[in-house]
DNA sequence: TGGTTTTGAATGTTTTTGATTGCATTTATG
DNA sequence: CATAAATGCAATCAAAAACATTCAAAACCA
């Protein structure tokens, strides 16, 4: 058996039983002890797990999780500017939409006390949503295990009953001429039917999304107003061209 | 059995039971006394649990976090005996609804790596679900602030998209001639949908529900299968002569 | 074929484990 | 309330399991 069928059984085995022991590599793959050690070393210099007393371990969702933490901490001012001037736009008594994800999760602070109803597919801005005491509303659907969004069918089936006066989103890319896109085709698919329901759209996009573009399209620039960080100038015009911007400086 | 293995078996023993003997644990993982004591100081110096005399406790969390507990701790024992019955009913391969509420809450474990799809109302269960790897989907709806249970027309809305195998449901009052009943008008009628989209239901109700009454009335008692540890005879035969009782003992 | 890589066995060392001991704390009992 | 019994505890130790390392045979490649 090659060494990359075995790296390939061993790492199977550790999705799905988070823990191997090496005397069950041996008699699953018929390979001694020492060379199933041996995979193991290389494994864990490649951070593909964590060897412990007598197997392996993989590295944990605590590292999962973390890594949330961290991504929501990157750019966190950036963020924390566009966030203050979407919040700004809000009038009391709005119903808004917010989109899952990381820089519209830097809202909620600017949210409490006021007279508004809340809706997000986000299960992570809801516990801060709540804790801020904002009356919010959950969209249905599946939960996308790495985010916590709510996507599929079932987000899209529980939008149709509401009408947003605002609506706040988030996107990986901002482009000139292919618009608005994010890398998941089902949270593509939420945006648009978001962008549909909502009387003003707003898009969040930090300077680092500028020019950028992933797989799935979400709709043209002219369909929202973006909010930026990004004065650039000469990066700028474009969209000042396309659509409404609204630039925080930062 | 490997170290990482018993180190989360007793944190996950701590999650559920907030505390726990370490002769339970010796019970559990088959290791000697000494090892876990071994395990419970790693652990304790890891900041992940406290040790008491004769076993460990989880370190606290927020207050409401706490209170919420508290109430989960309410009858533990009669709530996961219940829930390991109404877990031992599901089949592979089955959709099932589960409920929001603290003793559904209880079946989770019973859940983990089985081939299942669950939806579900409860916010709080789905934070648990999506830990143990089950693909969940989540029902729209209003945030219920004291429970996180979804409700209101945005659940209702959003479940008539779903049909279930089995549904499990948990309740305020049992009664012979009332039927189940809970007090959030609401949340009864989230329950009642529940039921048309079932092919069968489970009521999850112990002992101190039963002849008890609440404000709105879900359903008369033939509409579902209850399951309880009430086992004394006269209490228990009423229910038994309008519907199938399943009575585990606690 | 000659050289390189991979493998499995053998070695001595380290880690983990469970039993035992004597001490401390809790609980039961007079 | 005081004493005894029971339970829990940390420390120690020897056995067992797992470990890294070394080396020669086998497999692979040019």
């Amino acid at each position: 058996m090659l060494t990359p069928t075995r790296h390939e059984i061993i790492l199977e085995q550790l999705e799905r039983y988070q823990t191997v022991k090496i005397q069950d590599l041996v008699n699953e793959t018929g390979a001694s002890e020492s060379t199933i050690r041996r995979d193991l070393s290389q494994l864990e210099k490649a951070n593909k797990l964590k060897r412990v007393h007598g197997g392996a371990s993989c590295l944990h969702q605590t590292s999962e999780e973390l890594s949330i933490r961290e991504k929501a901490a990157q750019n966190l001012n950036e963020k924390v500017a566009i966030a203050k001037e979407a919040a700004s736009l809000i009038r009391d008594g709005d119903c808004i939409f917010l989109d899952a994800g990381t820089t519209t999760y830097q809202m909620i602070p600017y949210l409490k006390g006021r007279n508004l109803t809340v809706v997000t597919n986000g299960v992570t801005l809801l516990e801060d949503l709540t804790e801020n005491q904002v009356p919010t509303y959950l969209t249905g659907g599946f939960v996308k295990h790495k985010t916590r969004a709510l996507i599929g069918r079932g987000a899209t089936h529980s939008l149709q009953q509401y009408r947003f006066d605002k609506c706040f989103l988030g996107v990986n890319g901002v482009h000139p001429s292919h618009g608005y896109t994010t890398p998941d085709p089902e949270e593509a698919l939420v945006k648009q039917t978001v962008l549909t329901l909502s009387q003003e759209a707003f898009v969040l996009g930090d300077a680092s999304k500028l020019n950028e573009l992933s797989f799935s399209s979400i709709a043209p620039l002219q369909d929202a107003t973006l909010i930026t960080n990004e004065n650039d100038p000469d990066r700028l015009s474009p969209y000042l061209e396309k659509t409404n911007v609204k630039v925080v400086s930062s």
